[in-house]
DNA sequence: GCGCCCACAAGTGTCAACAGATTGACGTGA
DNA sequence: TCACGTCAATCTGTTGACACTTGTGGGCGC
């Protein structure tokens, strides 16, 4: 924040503050149930409480928090039960991505996704969680581009961002990146082949086996 | 001494303002495109222009409307690329809800199907455009919810409820209703019947069929 | 000790006013 | 006639202030 009086930005206030927010949320610094405080945030963006309200809003109209009257918001909290219908909705859009991809394959995506494969698998046999953590994602994200419907990406992502409402345990990646990628593989592979509605299938059973393995982990940590 | 001192409302001003918004957008009384002007909706809501601009903001997490800066938010219009995708997730939802509901479909569900469409094809052959459009509206609405996958209803939802945003000219109901309908009851048979899978196939067929007939009728009156 | 009532503090809901940006009209000059 | 700079009206972005609601803790009666 410059001191200078800066010329009002071309972005509006609320915009920045929606971004911050978003990524407090998924960062986990404010957690699934807890209240935002409309002064302390405002204090903290160095605004007033009315780009706060109007950036909360937005965050309610994504369904990422929820208001109740003279209470203020709540940061909303993803039950087991919704979790599963949410994977549901992950793993249907994920398996028609792969289809409509597999269709649409070039050989620059192909050797696009063949090389994330390769980096995957490299993270994964050295144990570096984090960095197969942001490869899974962007091995994902580009399938959902491939498949050249940018609407099915973007409910594909809110499912994501969904997920992270549900307070689960710290994943243990380590044992479970190099499953994960042989099913990555499988996908590829099959797409590679022109084979679509195999892709499909793999795809979804990829979701529907990380939901496995969460609900695997939920089991091992109760509480 | 106060005159009336009404109580606050249980509900935020805001979230009233939200769905008169929404009936307008739905009702085409908004065009998609149109500006909307926080002060005439101030004077028309009997509010401030705070919460309207709160209620603009949901609308605009919602992605109903867009938000430019200075410039105020515009309602959104979706080009006919995009009404092609929606039009294929809602085939999509809509066959993966079929599936499920086939599997779930109780005695009880299976008869209030086929009431509504018994009533469907009276509106049809009466030629009662808009009867048939809300009965309609409910026998989709209906397969979702027996889906039992709350989130899939949701997302259908909101793919309906985006192609409000694309301009489009007055459907000619009454010449694709029957024709409609029996696609409605060719999905009600497959169900009714244990055959999910077809059942799946024809309820994504119906959709895609729906958006055959929109394309057509598009091509008949150009402009 | 237990329960009820009331005052107080904290926080949200709403409003009115100010500051900056955009748009379109108007007038001038080539 | 057209291009361009100026200017005023309109509207959005932001702020600070006030009203109302909710939750809490102390005091009182039983």
């Amino acid at each position: 924040m410059s001191i200078i009086a800066r010329p009002r930005p071309q972005r509006l206030l609320a915009a920045t503050i929606v971004e911050e927010l978003k990524r407090l949320i998924e960062a986990g610094e404010v957690q699934p149930g807890e209240r935002l405080n409309e002064a302390t945030l405002a204090v903290r963006m160095g605004t007033s409480r009315g780009p706060i309200r109007e950036a909360i809003r937005v965050l309610s109209g994504m369904g990422l928090v929820t208001p109740v009257a003279n209470r203020g918001v709540f940061v909303r909290q993803v039950s087991v039960a919704e979790m599963l219908e949410i994977y549901e909705m992950r793993a249907l859009i994920f398996g028609f991505a792969a289809e409509r991809a597999t269709e649409y394959l070039t050989p620059a995506r192909r050797k696009a996704m063949g090389a994330l494969l390769a980096q995957m698998e490299t993270a994964a046999q050295a144990g570096k969680g984090s960095a197969y953590y942001e490869l899974n994602l962007r091995f994902h994200a580009t399938l959902l581009e491939f498949s050249n419907n940018r609407r099915a990406a973007e409910a594909y992502d809110e499912c994501v961002k969904e997920l992270h409402l549900f307070r689960r345990p710290q994943f243990n990646y380590a044992a479970k990146m190099s499953r994960s990628n042989i099913e990555h593989r499988a996908i590829y592979e099959a797409m590679a082949a022109g084979r679509g509605a195999e892709a499909r299938r793999k795809a979804e059973q990829h979701v529907l086996q990380g939901r496995q393995r969460l609900l695997e982990s939920l089991g091992d940590e109760p509480g």
